[in-house]
DNA sequence: GTCAGTGCAAACCTTTTGCACAGGT
DNA sequence: ACCTGTGCAAAAGGTTTGCACTGAC
C-alpha cells in the first residue's frame, strides 16, 4: 500500500506536530510537481506563482521538511548550488554527467545496486541511500573531442 | 612508466608556462603529503607550518592548478566544505558514510567498476572518473539504532 | 491566547576577485 | 624589466539565523 507523497508530507507533519501553512503546501506541491534535480532558486521561482510572497528561507526551510520526511534528498553536483530531487526507492537512478557540456543522463542498473548492498553487509553497513555519479565525456562531446591526446 | 605526482605537476608548470614559486610547492608538497579528504581549510592550515604566510587564497588557486593537471579531484560532501582527495586511477576507491557519526570508510570494488563501464558504453559515454556514495548507518551506529524504527 | 511559522534583512561561510607589491623568468 | 603570482581585504554567491509580525491550533 504506497500513499503520495503528499500524503506522507501530511503525515509527517501531524506526527512531528508541526502547523500545516499554505506556504508549506504550496511548497511541496511546486515540488512534487516538478522533476529532475531543481536548486533552491529553481523553486523559490516556481513557488513564486502560487504566493509571490513566499521568501527563500522558507522554501530553505520547506525543503528541510522535505528531506527530514523522506520524500526528497539533497544532491551536491559541482555548480555550487544543493539541488533536490524526488527520493523514491522504487525508481532510483543514478547519473552520467558531461564534464563537457554538463548534459546530466540518469540510469538505473540493478547489478550495480546489488554489489553495493554486498560491499555494504561487508562492511557491517545499512545502506539508506547512495549516490553514483559517473563523469566523462557524452557521445555528442566524445566525437567531437580529438582522441589524440 | 609512472612518474610521481610532484614530477606530474612540474611538468605540468612548464607546459603551461607558469612560474614555480615556493608557495606552489608548499602547496603541493602539504597536499600530497596528506591522504583522504582534504578541505582547503585543512591545507590552509598544514601548509602553515612551512610558510605561515600563505594565505587562503592561494591554497584555493594552487588547488585548481592540482585539478587541472590532473593530481586531484574535487569531492563534494554534504558539509558545504568541497574537499580534495588524490586522484590515482589505479587505486581509486570510493565511500562509505555513515549519517549518524559521520565516518567514511574507502572500499574498492572492481565489479562495480566494470559494470560502471558498460552502462556508460551503453549510452555512448566516455568515463573519465566517477563517485560512489553508500549512505546509511555503520557498524557501530547500526548497533545503537533500534531496529524496530 | 499561545507559540510555531513566515518574511525580511542581516549574518555567516566558503570561494572568488581586485589591486598593489613581490618575485620568477 | 616584464608580467605572473601572492597576500590582503573586499566582494560575491549560497545558506542560515534573529526578530517582530502573522496565523494555525
Amino acid at each position: 500500500m504506497k500513499e503520495s507523497e503528499l500524503k506522507k508530507f501530511t503525515r509527517y507533519i501531524g506526527e512531528k506536530g508541526l502547523k500545516s501553512t499554505s506556504q508549506r503546501y504550496d511548497i511541496v506541491k511546486a515540488f512534487l510537481k516538478s522533476k529532475g534535480h531543481l536548486s533552491v532558486e529553481d523553486l523559490h521561482h516556481k513557488v513564486q506563482k502560487f504566493n509571490p510572497k513566499i521568501g527563500y528561507a522558507t522554501v530553505y526551510r520547506t525543503l528541510k521538511l522535505l528531506t527530514d520526511s523522506g520524500i526528497a534528498v539533497e544532491r551536491y553536483f559541482d555548480d555550487g548550488q544543493t539541488r533536490y530531487e524526488h527520493l523514491s526507492p522504487e525508481e532510483h537512478h543514478d547519473h552520467l554527467i558531461c564534464v563537457k557540456c554538463g548534459n546530466i543522463i540518469e540510469f538505473e542498473e540493478k547489478k550495480i545496486e546489488a554489489l553495493q548492498d554486498d560491499v555494504a553487509r561487508d562492511h557491517g553497513f545499512k545502506v539508506l541511500s547512495h549516490k553514483l555519479e559517473l563523469y566523462g565525456y557524452c557521445n555528442s562531446c566524445n566525437s567531437i573531442n580529438t582522441p589524440g591526446d
